[in-house]
RNA sequence: GGCGCGUUCGUCUAGUGGUUAGGACACGGCCCUCUCAAGGCCGGUGCACGGGUUCGACUCCCGUACGCGCUGCCA
């Protein structure tokens, strides 16, 4: 039928993927996965001078680790490509001739430009309604250009072409196309094609309300991917810029989304990006995912770091005790280092603040002893080892607690003490207490 | 300048004529506590402005201001 819903996403590689590019991405894919219909990637690779394949790896990239995959394009294909501009100029010449042949192109310092019809357009647009743009004032409106004098084609001519070519049933795309919509309707029409449904979706911008470019924080997907955040976080994150369940929910499973979502819900103003709130929802997903996803996002991080993992259970162990520390995969190392090494570092603060009582180190002595003749070796057992001790010497829980820490840790901050201990087992506790008693002097 | 779009707490949003204008992030305070977090509770801050329409406007209309976009032989 030729009512099937294709949409598609046309990024063009001249940079990295773009928060906004990737949200435009993601509402196509959300549209299209809601309609059971295909979703095509093309790369609008005309500007021959700028375009990078590095780019184009980086947007490959940036759509699959936010879990948006493609129908057509690089490297699935399908039955109306190419799917790089760059590889389809025989279809843009014919399509140019017809235009000629119908007499709409006119040649202007050897560039080719197409001539307006000087008419009234409405766009009825998904999102912001029906709008009537006056078109009939060269002076306002001049003619478009279709191709350089240097042979190379202009956006808005290939993009309409491919568009139609490609069949695309609905083009969704950042609002600050719709100004151009009109002329590109113009084209459709001197061409006998049905223009497509348009839904221009309100654009991202900074905090401070001005336009994000490269160099804002938190513009390139490449910066989540490397400081460790949940894909599946950021995803979540860029459904509600612009668009809600409208139910006050803001952790939604993506399947959830993709059932609700509707264009028409989508809203007209531009958005800010907020980066303080991805965070907090990033640090939502990672508190609430499973321990094996936990376990898969963080492998990458520590096998960089050089941490050894051969050791399964333990790693699983570990990860288990600071996965409800971590905010971002990128500090795992930070958090999980010392468990895998003998050779942690001591941060010498919390050395001082900790040791530089006088007390501490007797402390630490004693707790050693007592740990030293205790058989059963789990959370409960050592809790109330601990706190037994505690109450016979007089002293706080945390006279113990902190002295310990440091001890196995070399820090001051870390997991619950019970369990660090109880993962770490008995004979390397006693090992760290002592090599710390001989460094801060036992008595 | 012209054309287009928009305007609810600092930010993301709910709200479609009658609400004490709700939620979330961030922020402040308190509680919890072996550290750091998390969590719980409490708190402040908002309908851009001016005219209409209406018994009644955050909600509808007009204007102004402000913001953003387009106005390229960038995409």
């Amino acid at each position: 039928m030729s009512s099937e819903v294709r949409v598609r996403f046309a990024p063009s590689p001249t940079g990295y993927l773009h928060i906004g590019g990737a949200r435009t991405a993601l509402f196509n894919w959300l549209f299209v996965r809601h309609h059971g219909g295909k979703l095509v990637l093309r790369v609008e690779d005309t500007d021959t001078k700028r375009n990078t394949e590095e780019a184009a790896a980086a947007i490959y990239q940036g759509l699959e680790w936010l879990g948006i995959n493609w129908d057509e394009g690089p490297h699935v294909g399908g039955d109306l490509g190419p799917y790089f501009q760059s590889q389809r100029t025989d279809i843009y010449e014919r399509y140019l001739k017809k235009l000629q042949d119908a007499g709409h192109i006119f040649e202007d310092q050897g560039a080719l430009r197409f001539r307006s019809p000087r008419e009234h357009v409405i766009v009825n647009d998904l999102v912001c309604g029906k709008i009537d743009f006056d078109l009939t004032n060269p002076g306002t409106h001049p003619d478009m250009t279709v191709r350089r004098p240097d042979g190379s084609w202009i956006f808005h001519f290939v993009n309409v072409i491919d568009d139609i070519e490609m069949k695309i049933s609905h083009v969704i795309r950042g609002e600050d196309h719709l100004s151009n919509t009109p002329k590109h309707i113009e084209l459709y029409r001197a061409l006998g094609a049905t223009p497509p449904n348009f839904a221009h979706i309100p654009l991202i911008l900074n905090r401070d309300g001005s336009k994000m470019s490269k160099r804002d924080e938190g513009a390139a997907i490449a910066t989540y991917i490397e400081q460790g955040y949940a894909p599946e976080a950021v995803r979540n994150y860029l459904c509600l810029l612009g668009w809600s369940p409208k139910d006050n929910r803001e952790k939604i499973d993506i399947e959830e989304v993709v059932k609700l979502f509707e264009l028409e819900k989508i809203n007209r103003r531009n958005a800010a990006f907020d980066l303080d709130k991805c965070f907090w929802l990033n640090g939502q997903y990672i508190a609430q995912m499973s321990l094996d996803r936990f376990i898969e996002l963080a492998r990458p991080f520590m096998e960089r770091a050089k941490i050894d993992i051969s050791n399964q259970k333990y790693t699983r162990d570990v990860l288990a005790i600071v996965k409800e520390k971590i905010k971002l995969f990128k500090d795992v190392p930070e958090w999980t280092n010392y468990f895998f090494t003998e050779d942690y570092e001591f941060d010498s603060e919390s050395v001082k603040k900790v040791f530089g009582k006088p007390e501490a180190a007797g402390h630490l002595k004693a707790l050693r002893d007592e740990f030293a003749n205790t058989d059963k070796w789990d959370l409960a057992a050592l809790e109330s080892s601990l706190k037994s001790l505690a109450q016979k010497l007089g002293c706080k829980t945390g006279d113990l607690v902190h002295p310990a820490r440091v001890a196995v840790s070399g820090r001051s901050v870390g997991p619950s003490l019970y369990h660090m201990l109880e993962v770490m087992g008995k004979e390397r506790v006693l090992k760290r207490f002592d090599r710390t008693l001989a460094k801060v002097g036992s008595k």
